[in-house]
DNA sequence: TAAACTAGTTTATATTATAAACCAAAATAT
DNA sequence: ATATTTTGGTTTATAATATAAACTAGTTTA
């Protein structure tokens, strides 16, 4: 009856992260950290379970001097995005 | 940005719950623990959570000779599922 | 050159979900 | 009759998770 939810994405700010993914090209720390209003720490967590579980990209750069992450949604993350989207209609369709 | 998501809906046994509920009059232990899939024993906790929320109500009674626990959605328990799913959607539709 | 800020990471803690262990009564098998 | 299993749960222990606090390395500002 109850297809299992990914419990990777059934998770507030992982699936904020992934939402944001979906419709940019791509996003920098800070920037996801300002939308999602996180932590810093949960942030950075967070964006490493995802990039483990091979939903984003993760690139290690200098803007300036500065130190720059930046992420993507990788295919295999937006199939994943949408299969817990169908699941979750399951749950919350009438 | 995001809105929280109600953490004691954000939950796969809870939620699957309460979606059964919002759809039925009322339901027994035993068919939500059936169609949930779940053990008696998560079961029983993820009830007890609801029901101290408030967002449904339990009645304990007996079916014949056996202990029946029936389950119903309040009014309260059916605003907060509905706020739930509007909620959801700023992180699922793009 | 000390203080504060940026852009993070690591680690500790608190919360949560989950199943295992348990219980009382009833039904079934011996 | 009386063990034994099943039913319908609850309680408790454990494992997983989310989250923030503490920390690091370098940079900018006072």
């Amino acid at each position: 009856m109850f297809k299992d939810l990914d419990p990777l994405l059934h998770s507030q700010l992982r699936l904020a992260i992934m939402s944001l993914l979906m419709s940019l090209e791509s996003a920098e720390f800070t920037f996801l950290k300002e939308k999602t209003n996180s932590t810093a720490g949960n942030l950075s967590v967070q964006i490493d379970k995802l990039s483990e579980a091979g939903y984003i990209s993760v690139e290690k750069s200098f803007k300036g001097k500065k130190p720059l992450t930046t992420c993507k949604v990788t295919p295999r993350g937006i199939k994943a995005f949408e299969d817990y989207v169908n699941t979750l209609k399951q749950y919350i369709n009438k």
